[in-house]
DNA sequence: CCAGACGTTGTT
DNA sequence: GTCTGG
DNA sequence: CCAGACGTTGTT
DNA sequence: GTCTGG
Protein backbone atom coordinates (compact mmCIF):
# COMPACT_ATOMS: atom_id res chain seq x y z
CA UNK A 1 0.00 0.00 0.00
CA UNK A 2 1.28 3.53 -0.61
CA UNK A 3 -0.29 6.03 1.42
CA UNK A 4 2.44 8.95 1.83
CA UNK A 5 4.15 10.76 -0.54
CA UNK A 6 6.23 13.98 -0.95
CA UNK A 7 6.04 16.86 -3.55
CA UNK A 8 8.45 19.23 -2.40
CA UNK A 9 9.96 20.26 -5.51
CA UNK A 10 6.31 21.39 -7.39
CA UNK A 11 7.76 23.09 -9.68
CA UNK A 12 10.39 20.64 -11.00
CA UNK A 13 8.12 17.77 -10.73
CA UNK A 14 5.61 19.87 -12.53
CA UNK A 15 8.22 21.16 -15.35
CA UNK A 16 9.18 17.52 -16.07
CA UNK A 17 5.76 16.51 -16.36
CA UNK A 18 4.81 19.59 -18.97
CA UNK A 19 8.18 18.89 -21.02
CA UNK A 20 6.65 15.09 -20.86
CA UNK A 21 3.40 16.30 -22.14
CA UNK A 22 4.54 19.41 -24.55
CA UNK A 23 2.01 21.25 -22.88
CA UNK A 24 2.51 23.93 -20.32
CA UNK A 25 1.23 23.69 -17.00
CA UNK A 26 0.42 26.23 -14.71
CA UNK A 27 1.77 25.78 -10.82
CA UNK A 28 -1.22 25.81 -8.74
CA UNK A 29 -0.80 27.88 -5.14
CA UNK A 30 0.22 25.06 -2.89
CA UNK A 31 2.96 24.86 -0.58
CA UNK A 32 5.36 22.34 -0.68
CA UNK A 33 4.50 19.26 1.75
CA UNK A 34 6.84 16.10 2.86
CA UNK A 35 4.07 14.19 4.20
CA UNK A 36 1.28 13.62 1.70
CA UNK A 37 -1.37 11.32 2.83
CA UNK A 38 -5.33 10.68 2.52
CA UNK A 39 -7.54 12.89 2.58
CA UNK A 40 -4.96 15.32 2.12
CA UNK A 41 -4.89 17.86 -1.21
CA UNK A 42 -2.59 17.71 -3.31
CA UNK A 43 -1.98 18.99 -7.50
CA UNK A 44 -3.04 16.78 -9.97
CA UNK A 45 -2.04 16.71 -13.92
CA UNK A 46 -5.44 15.65 -15.43
CA UNK A 47 -6.90 16.22 -19.02
CA UNK A 48 -10.34 18.74 -18.91
CA UNK A 49 -11.15 18.19 -23.26
CA UNK A 50 -8.08 18.91 -25.20
CA UNK A 51 -5.65 20.29 -22.25
CA UNK A 52 -3.92 19.18 -19.69
CA UNK A 53 -4.25 21.14 -16.58
CA UNK A 54 -3.28 20.91 -12.88
CA UNK A 55 -6.23 21.18 -10.40
CA UNK A 56 -5.73 20.26 -6.77
CA UNK A 57 -7.96 16.85 -5.61
CA UNK A 58 -8.17 15.12 -2.62
CA UNK A 59 -6.24 11.56 -2.34
CA UNK A 60 -8.87 8.97 -1.64
CA UNK A 61 -11.71 7.87 -4.28
CA UNK A 62 -14.93 7.42 -2.74
CA UNK A 63 -16.93 4.31 -3.90
CA UNK A 64 -20.43 5.37 -5.17
CA UNK A 65 -21.83 3.38 -2.24
CA UNK A 66 -20.41 5.38 0.24
CA UNK A 67 -21.12 8.67 -0.86
CA UNK A 68 -24.29 8.61 1.30
CA UNK A 69 -22.33 7.84 4.05
CA UNK A 70 -20.68 11.14 6.18
CA UNK A 71 -17.84 9.24 6.78
CA UNK A 72 -16.57 7.23 3.62
CA UNK A 73 -14.40 4.51 3.28
CA UNK A 74 -11.47 5.89 1.53
CA UNK A 75 -9.87 3.87 -1.44
CA UNK A 76 -6.12 5.28 -1.76
CA UNK A 77 -4.62 3.04 -4.14
CA UNK A 78 -5.98 0.45 -7.15
CA UNK A 79 -4.27 -2.79 -8.01
CA UNK A 80 -3.18 -2.39 -12.04
CA UNK A 81 -3.87 -5.94 -12.23
CA UNK A 82 -7.77 -5.34 -11.33
CA UNK A 83 -8.48 -1.78 -11.72
CA UNK A 84 -10.06 -1.90 -15.24
CA UNK A 85 -12.44 -4.59 -14.43
CA UNK A 86 -13.82 -3.50 -10.67
CA UNK A 87 -16.67 -1.31 -10.16
CA UNK A 88 -15.07 0.98 -7.86
CA UNK A 89 -12.47 1.84 -10.28
CA UNK A 90 -13.17 0.63 -14.06
CA UNK A 91 -14.88 3.90 -15.17
CA UNK A 92 -11.94 6.10 -14.01
CA UNK A 93 -9.52 3.59 -15.52
CA UNK A 94 -11.09 4.30 -18.76
CA UNK A 95 -11.85 7.77 -18.92
CA UNK A 96 -9.94 9.71 -15.87
CA UNK A 97 -6.38 8.78 -16.00
CA UNK A 98 -4.28 11.25 -14.27
CA UNK A 99 -0.61 11.98 -13.33
CA UNK A 100 0.09 12.66 -9.38
CA UNK A 101 3.08 14.94 -9.17
CA UNK A 102 5.90 14.02 -6.57
CA UNK A 103 9.56 13.86 -5.49
CA UNK A 104 9.59 10.43 -3.52
CA UNK A 105 7.30 8.24 -1.54
CA UNK A 106 7.51 6.42 1.74
CA UNK A 107 7.26 2.47 2.79
CA UNK A 108 7.83 0.52 5.80
CA UNK A 109 9.88 -2.18 6.21
CA UNK A 110 8.53 -4.33 8.81
CA UNK A 111 11.24 -5.75 11.36
CA UNK A 112 9.48 -7.86 13.78
CA UNK A 113 7.42 -5.64 15.84
CA UNK A 114 8.89 -2.38 14.55
CA UNK A 115 8.15 -0.26 10.98
CA UNK A 116 11.37 1.16 9.86
CA UNK A 117 10.24 4.21 6.99
CA UNK A 118 12.15 4.16 4.11
CA UNK A 119 12.17 6.87 1.21
CA UNK A 120 11.88 6.05 -2.29
CA UNK A 121 13.02 8.37 -4.98
CA UNK A 122 14.71 8.25 -8.75
CA UNK A 123 18.11 8.69 -8.99
CA UNK A 124 19.45 12.57 -9.66
CA UNK A 125 16.22 13.39 -7.33
CA UNK A 126 14.80 13.31 -10.78
CA UNK A 127 11.15 14.17 -10.27
CA UNK A 128 8.24 11.86 -11.84
CA UNK A 129 4.69 11.07 -12.10
CA UNK A 130 2.17 8.25 -9.84
CA UNK A 131 -0.29 7.18 -12.33
CA UNK A 132 -3.51 7.88 -10.94
CA UNK A 133 -7.21 7.92 -11.63
CA UNK A 134 -9.57 10.32 -10.68
CA UNK A 135 -13.29 10.56 -9.62
CA UNK A 136 -15.41 13.92 -10.08
CA UNK A 137 -17.04 15.87 -8.09
CA UNK A 138 -20.17 14.65 -6.78
CA UNK A 139 -22.73 14.07 -3.65
CA UNK A 140 -20.60 17.03 -1.88
CA UNK A 141 -17.41 15.23 -2.19
CA UNK A 142 -14.52 17.59 -4.12
CA UNK A 143 -12.75 15.52 -6.69
CA UNK A 144 -10.93 13.20 -5.84
CA UNK A 145 -7.83 10.88 -6.97
CA UNK A 146 -5.83 7.18 -6.24
CA UNK A 147 -2.52 5.75 -6.52
CA UNK A 148 -1.84 2.73 -9.07
CA UNK A 149 -0.01 -0.13 -7.34
CA UNK A 150 1.75 -2.70 -9.28
CA UNK A 151 4.37 -5.67 -8.42
CA UNK A 152 7.41 -4.51 -6.52
CA UNK A 153 11.17 -4.42 -8.59
CA UNK A 154 14.05 -4.74 -7.17
CA UNK A 155 14.63 -1.67 -5.15
CA UNK A 156 11.47 -1.98 -3.64
CA UNK A 157 10.79 -5.81 -2.77
CA UNK A 158 13.24 -5.96 0.68
CA UNK A 159 10.87 -3.45 1.94
CA UNK A 160 7.21 -3.81 0.38
CA UNK A 161 5.31 -6.23 -2.02
CA UNK A 162 3.60 -3.51 -3.64
CA UNK A 163 4.78 -0.38 -4.78
CA UNK A 164 2.88 2.60 -6.87
CA UNK A 165 3.28 2.67 -10.80
CA UNK A 166 5.75 5.29 -11.55
CA UNK A 167 5.60 6.88 -14.77
CA UNK A 168 8.91 8.16 -16.86
CA UNK A 169 8.69 10.92 -19.27
CA UNK A 170 8.09 8.16 -21.69
CA UNK A 171 5.37 6.88 -20.30
CA UNK A 172 3.29 9.77 -18.98
CA UNK A 173 1.51 11.48 -22.28
CA UNK A 174 0.83 7.65 -23.17
CA UNK A 175 -0.99 7.54 -19.30
CA UNK A 176 -3.08 10.52 -19.01
CA UNK A 177 -6.19 10.49 -20.87
CA UNK A 178 -9.70 10.32 -21.09
CA UNK A 179 -10.06 7.63 -23.69
CA UNK A 180 -9.78 3.96 -23.01
CA UNK A 181 -6.21 2.74 -23.62
CA UNK A 182 -5.93 0.31 -26.00
CA UNK A 183 -5.83 -3.28 -24.79
CA UNK A 184 -2.03 -4.40 -23.40
CA UNK A 185 -1.44 -0.73 -23.51
CA UNK A 186 -2.50 -0.49 -19.63
CA UNK A 187 -0.96 -3.52 -18.71
CA UNK A 188 2.43 -1.88 -20.14
CA UNK A 189 2.55 1.22 -18.89
CA UNK A 190 1.78 -0.31 -15.06
CA UNK A 191 5.07 -2.81 -14.93
CA UNK A 192 7.29 -1.69 -12.23
CA UNK A 193 10.06 0.90 -13.15
CA UNK A 194 13.11 0.21 -13.98
CA UNK A 195 15.02 -0.47 -10.62
CA UNK A 196 18.13 1.04 -12.16
CA UNK A 197 16.18 4.12 -12.38
CA UNK A 198 15.51 4.17 -8.72
CA UNK A 199 17.07 4.38 -4.82
CA UNK A 200 16.46 3.89 -1.49
CA UNK A 201 17.68 5.05 1.64
CA UNK A 202 16.32 4.44 5.28
CA UNK A 203 14.22 7.45 7.79
CA UNK A 204 14.02 8.30 11.28
CA UNK A 205 10.73 7.62 12.37
CA UNK A 206 9.90 11.46 12.39
CA UNK A 207 7.92 10.66 9.01
CA UNK A 208 5.99 8.22 10.62
CA UNK A 209 3.49 10.54 12.23
CA UNK A 210 1.22 12.19 9.54
CA UNK A 211 1.08 14.99 11.44
CA UNK A 212 4.45 15.91 10.62
CA UNK A 213 5.06 17.76 7.17
CA UNK A 214 8.28 19.18 7.05
CA UNK A 215 11.55 18.99 5.92
CA UNK A 216 12.94 17.01 8.88
CA UNK A 217 10.41 13.54 7.39
CA UNK A 218 13.68 13.45 4.77
CA UNK A 219 16.17 12.79 7.84
CA UNK A 220 18.10 9.41 7.89
CA UNK A 221 17.53 7.34 11.31
CA UNK A 222 20.67 8.88 12.76
CA UNK A 223 19.43 12.39 12.86
CA UNK A 224 18.70 14.82 16.34
CA UNK A 225 14.94 14.86 16.83
CA UNK A 226 13.46 17.92 17.45
CA UNK A 227 12.65 17.87 21.89
CA UNK A 228 15.44 15.35 22.34
CA UNK A 229 18.50 16.47 23.90
CA UNK A 230 21.88 14.97 22.47
CA UNK A 231 24.25 13.05 24.85
CA UNK A 232 27.61 12.75 23.99
C1' DC B 1 1.51 4.37 7.57
C1' DC B 2 0.25 6.20 12.74
C1' DA B 3 -2.87 8.14 16.28
C1' DG B 4 -6.76 7.74 18.69
C1' DA B 5 -10.99 5.84 19.71
C1' DC B 6 -13.46 2.04 21.22
C1' DG B 7 -21.28 4.37 23.16
C1' DT B 8 -26.40 4.87 23.78
C1' DT B 9 -30.56 6.91 25.18
C1' DG B 10 -33.28 10.54 26.35
C1' DT B 11 -33.37 15.15 27.25
C1' DT B 12 -32.10 19.99 27.40
C1' DG C 1 -25.72 4.81 -9.31
C1' DT C 2 -24.60 0.44 -11.29
C1' DC C 3 -22.93 -4.07 -11.66
C1' DT C 4 -22.91 -9.01 -10.29
C1' DG C 5 -24.54 -13.19 -8.33
C1' DG C 6 -28.25 -15.98 -7.37
C1' DC D 1 -36.12 -10.09 -11.27
C1' DC D 2 -33.92 -8.52 -6.37
C1' DA D 3 -30.13 -8.32 -3.01
C1' DG D 4 -25.93 -6.99 -2.12
C1' DA D 5 -21.65 -5.34 -3.23
C1' DC D 6 -18.85 -1.70 -4.78
C1' DG D 7 -11.09 -1.81 -1.92
C1' DT D 8 -6.19 -2.29 -0.63
C1' DT D 9 -2.57 -3.88 2.20
C1' DG D 10 -0.35 -6.62 5.59
C1' DT D 11 0.07 -10.52 8.22
C1' DT D 12 -0.06 -14.93 9.56
C1' DG E 1 -7.19 -5.94 20.18
C1' DT E 2 -9.09 -3.65 16.32
C1' DC E 3 -11.17 -0.19 13.70
C1' DT E 4 -11.36 4.56 11.82
C1' DG E 5 -9.79 9.02 10.58
C1' DG E 6 -6.18 11.57 8.78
Amino acid sequence: MCVRYTLHKTDAALGAISRALGEPLEVPDWAPRYNITLTDFAPVVARSGAAAAVRLMRWGLVPENERANPRPRLLANARAETVASLPAFRRAAAGRRCLVPANGFYEWLSRGTAKLPYLFTLRGEEPFALAGIWDPASDGLPETYCLLTTAPNEVMAPVHDRMPVILTAETMPRWIGDQPLAPGELVALTRPIDPGLMESRPLGRYVSNSRNQGPACLDGPDAPREGEFNFG
